[in-house]
DNA sequence: TTGACAATTAGCTAAATAACTAAATATATA
DNA sequence: TATATATTTAGTTATTTAGCTAATTGTCAA
């Protein structure tokens, strides 16, 4: 019972289900890029992805730097997800983080990492 | 959206999962036995159904002093509890609550609320 | 009509949680 | 090797929420 309410407590969440939603869509985003969408702080967003992975919902994978997060449908939760794309779909707030989300991918990892530093423009 | 996150926040919670259960089960409940079921006050167990109300997730019916309330499967909510069933089946928890409710129906509504109210026995 | 009573609502407290900043960790590159 | 940097972890604060008691509401029965 713990599990399933845990799963319930990770999707219970606006900015968990943005990234859910837009790791549906986009199949692999690393943390940066996550950060970007939400318009939260790195801590925050990562702190997001570890709950959203500790429940089994995403998995990680380090490269270099950067980590990727792919979506993961735990076994059995087939009906869940099926239930949450329909229920979700045409949803205004996803329509218009995949708009964000074309521009985010419209930019290097690197830039768009310097753009979050607050180095706006001019990269020397 | 909003609806969506609020009906996972409705289920998202012990207390709240129990009663879902419960109803499943039992078809048709009132409020002091749900309160029973739940050991907490009546105005803790109120609440919690006023949440699953609100949500669309029970209907309630008045019969006098009695609230009877009922599981609503919303419109479109089939695979959500699809899911539920699946993930929730076996649950040490929900076991055990079967079999208090069976207890608990053991007794007229009249005797449960009086032994709420603290009169252990003898009814005069 | 009055008293009893099931249920709900209001108001409060304690616990859980989401957000932030700062520090720590791990990795690439100069 | 030393510095820069993407991410995570620690620690703090503010918000949300589950629980309680007390007050209110609506209904039955004496």
């Amino acid at each position: 019972m713990e599990n399933t309410l845990s799963i319930m407590k990770a999707l219970a969440d606006k900015n968990r289900t943005r990234v859910v939603a837009a790791l549906w869509r986009f199949d692999e985003l690393c943390a940066c890029q996550i950060t970007e969408l939400l318009q939260v702080s790195g801590a925050t967003a990562s702190r997001h992805l570890g709950i959203l992975q500790k429940n089994g919902l995403v998995d990680s994978r380090k490269d270099g730097r950067w980590v990727y997060y792919r979506l993961r449908k735990p076994a059995g939760s087939e009906q869940l997800f099926q239930w949450l794309e329909h229920s979700l779909s045409g949803a205004n707030e996803l329509v218009a983080d995949f708009q964000a989300m074309k521009k985010i991918l419209g930019v290097t990892r690197e830039e768009l990492c310097r753009q979050q530093r607050g180095e706006e423009c001019c990269p020397k």
